[in-house]
DNA sequence: GTAATTTCTTGACATATGTCAACGTTTTGA
DNA sequence: TCAAAACGTTGACATATGTCAAGAAATTAC
């Protein structure tokens, strides 16, 4: 069921050109600086507290990026599907330990580039550096946009604009980990369901 | 009680070498680059709804950058003082309008650069890049963190953490601003305090 | 300096959400 | 295929926080 190597790059190539223009015959030696991995369904990619290894491209699959507190409860920042940049970048370039925890959900495939070769498409590739940094500036807004939402809006409005977002998560990731990425606990979610479906 | 623009010149030189070593002589023609302004207090640098005309660097004073939503209920995102660099880059570059509102809290003195010249800022001066991207990455893991508080913590801790990480804050900006900050009502907030000192 | 405005506090009450515990259902892995 | 694990639901109860309204205190602007 795995997608060949010629495959991956396509999927990988059609998703940078969705946002620069590679000059003719770049892309080859950018390509080469990623290697390819795969991951069991619960398999942790990365733990909190270590040093980044790597960032990520999802081939195939979907992750949870989670944080931890110090009593043990977890949230959900982030789910990274195919086709989803990911990676705590921050930490990785500094060559620090990472608060975030990155597991596959489900079996995965996922490109992955080391802190080492990071730098080289960064100093080689401008259309890369500059694809980069618009991916940036829209997702800071984004999560910001985010931070109000959980600060001003109810559990159920939450719940209904990821329903109008990302329909498709719904039905892939396990409603606990839905409810753990809205701020919720599973047991609110799970009334909020009922409430909005059994009236 | 205004600087004067070699002392502007030289705050915002200072603020760029914590971050990046910038090549002998590079440094003025990026400084031409941006103009000075200046606000009053309670005045908008920019508006909900709006394309945004520049970005944003405070030499002076503080400024609130915050979202409304359609019931008119607003929060605050985040608090601009001096030497941060502030704005929706995204918006910018795209001509696009942006969400958020920028709004002086005392009288302000800023520094601004166009569209424009912030593509030409980009294109010229990698070391302006380089910082840049730093900036970014490292923000959207303390935004993520930012979502993951205001989802597991209390008021009354995320209240403690401020404290602990911006005191001046505190003592700067009215409380009602420090209640929409922290995702509280304004009563909340009171109440908290009082808890707090009282007992 | 004083009026107008903004800010902060407090009480009473409503509500969203969390926690704990029990139990049934579904999925997984060998 | 079947036992174990993961997942989802429900009840009872606790609690954090919001809302509305009133008034006191502080700050601002002329």
């Amino acid at each position: 069921m795995s997608n060949s190597n010629e495959q991956n790059k396509a999927i990988f190539l059609s998703e940078i050109e969705k946002r620069v223009k590679i000059p003719e015959g770049e892309f080859e030696a950018f390509y080469n600086l990623w290697d390819y991995k795969k991951f069991k369904r619960s398999e942790f990619i990365q733990k909190a507290g270590e040093v980044p290894k790597f960032s990520i491209f999802v081939l195939h699959g979907i992750l949870r990026q989670y944080l931890v507190n110090d009593k043990g409860e977890e949230s959900i920042v982030y789910f990274a599907q195919e086709r989803h940049f990911i990676g705590d970048l921050a930490a990785l370039r500094n060559r620090v330990s990472s608060n975030f925890n990155f597991q596959a959900i489900e079996a995965c495939e996922i490109l992955v580039i080391s802190a080492e070769n990071w730098e080289k498409a960064f100093n080689l590739f401008p259309w890369w550096t500059d694809a980069h940094v618009r991916g940036f500036q829209k997702w800071t807004s984004m999560i910001q946009e985010q931070v109000f939402d959980s600060q001003t809006k109810t559990g159920e409005e939450r719940y209904l604009d990821l329903i109008k977002k990302k329909p498709e998560l719904l039905q892939r990731v396990p409603q606990h980990y839905i409810a753990s990425y809205l701020g919720l606990s599973a047991e609110t979610l799970s009334r909020i369901r009922k409430k909005m479906f059994n009236v």
